[in-house]
DNA sequence: TGCAAAATCGAACAATTGTTTGAATCGTTC
DNA sequence: GAACGATTCAAACAATTGTTCGATTTTGCA
């Protein structure tokens, strides 16, 4: 799978002998403690999720932690950064093929959408790259109080979201960039927070389950979720009706 | 008094006296525990928040937690709950006077959106009532991974959701509720995670200051939020010519 | 003023945390 | 088979956690 080739790449300052493994058993050894972290992580969170809980599911050693990944931080950066750089560039790639052949003009903003969104659905539908557990992994790291996890994300994704937010300005000029700023906000967070929701997750399984095809199934949630965001994301601002509308509610108060 | 103190228990044989009136010793140290509570809560989340945190930042002997408060999780519950019940009250009153009145027909969805979210932005302004303190801690609750801190805020919320959810479902009849569920999920779930967000806050705030008065404001940051999702819940699914768009998106996947 | 109750205090508790150590074991190469 | 580095292991590390204890001080009411 190359995951000690990535390994290096990403963590250039991480002790990792220059061998490669030649038995099983090593390999065993760190992608055992790999797949229990992110199954205990998704549930418990960075700060509750105990090494011994970890090396306890995973079936190895306590030290073995400490000698493959140096640390428990290093150890969650790796968990979370091996899968989300790829979930990223797939993102970006896919903005970019988008955008070198044009956007359909009346609904550039639903494409904008699906093209946010579709490589994590299909990340979801693939065990081999996570699956759902890992979207509700990284749902859970968003919302993660530990100012570490924070930064981490932060970094990551700091380069993605401006392309994003630059394209989605374009499509809508006559929104304020505050007003645009806000509603990408709110949209990311309600689509991270919803990704780590149990319930939610199944609401979202319940709109695939009509279809039959995994293509088939990406349409039918996106088509339920394009409208839905699009819409948001369209709202003119400030009509006159409307606010006579929320002065009657305010008269309340 | 933070003087008389330190003589007091530095040289008890000179018996300062500090002549406070009965409770306000008392009063003094439970409500100083429970802000410093709110304030670290807010940053740091409940598992990372020590006991000998709060006592120190309090300013009051680490036992007094667990002898006025019993234990951390009771402090947390208590925290959480005493203004949090006020705020679900007020929500519900507002709900209950708008439904008395009856809906503007054109504007019903904004309406209950103001109706919402009203009672929080009130909140936001009001020290005395937590101010926007309160409700940073209430959105880092809600991404909490403790199951203690979810199964409280589950019972807390499961009465009000129901009324609010009735009241949408009926604006919007032609939703289904599968959609309109998730539609309604996503909104809350952006809510909380921006509350706990700072720059999404201070976004919001931006939006408030064009006014003076403290109605305007309200109305100011209503009139940017109700829009905004009222477009996102009667937004239509499934249109075809949506459908050709995204299709067209996953061409390239 | 005196006395019981309430409150505060320093100290220690047992449990758990991430990390380190040094010896034992395994696998590969000479 | 010997040597050597990589890995595993049990054990202990120091630090931090929530909680409890008994003594002391403060307070409220007679």
């Amino acid at each position: 799978m190359g995951f000690d080739m990535q390994l290096a790449s990403q963590f250039p300052a991480l002790k990792i002998r220059e061998r490669e493994p030649r038995n099983e058993g090593r390999v065993a050894t760190k992608s055992r403690i790999l797949a229990a972290t992110e199954k205990l992580f998704v549930i418990h969170g960075f700060d509750a999720t105990s090494l011994r809980a970890i090396t306890t599911e995973a079936g190895v050693n306590l030290a073995a932690v400490n000698y493959h990944f140096g640390s428990k931080e290093e150890l969650f950066a790796l968990v979370l950064t091996h899968r989300l750089d790829s979930l990223n560039l797939e993102r970006v790639r896919l903005l970019d093929a988008l955008e070198a052949k044009g956007f359909d003009a009346e609904h550039t903003v639903e494409q904008l959408i699906a093209t946010m969104f579709l490589p994590a659905l299909q990340l979801a539908r693939n065990p081999e790259r996570g699956g759902d557990d890992f979207l509700k992994f990284l749902g859970r790291a968003y919302a993660d109080p530990s100012p570490f996890v924070r930064e981490l994300l932060a970094d990551r994704y700091a380069v993605q979201d401006t392309r994003f937010v630059q394209a989605f300005a374009k499509a809508l000029p006559e929104l304020a960039v505050q007003d645009l700023s806000m509603r990408l906000h709110f949209m990311l967070d309600a689509i991270s927070s919803t990704l780590a929701s149990e319930d939610a997750r199944k609401l979202m399984a319940a709109l695939a389950a009509t279809s039959q095809d995994s293509v088939e199934e990406d349409a039918a949630v996106l088509a339920h979720l394009g409208p839905f965001l699009a819409g948001s994301l369209r709202a003119k601002v400030n009509q006159p009706l409307q606010q006579r509308a929320i002065r009657a509610v305010l008269a309340f108060a």
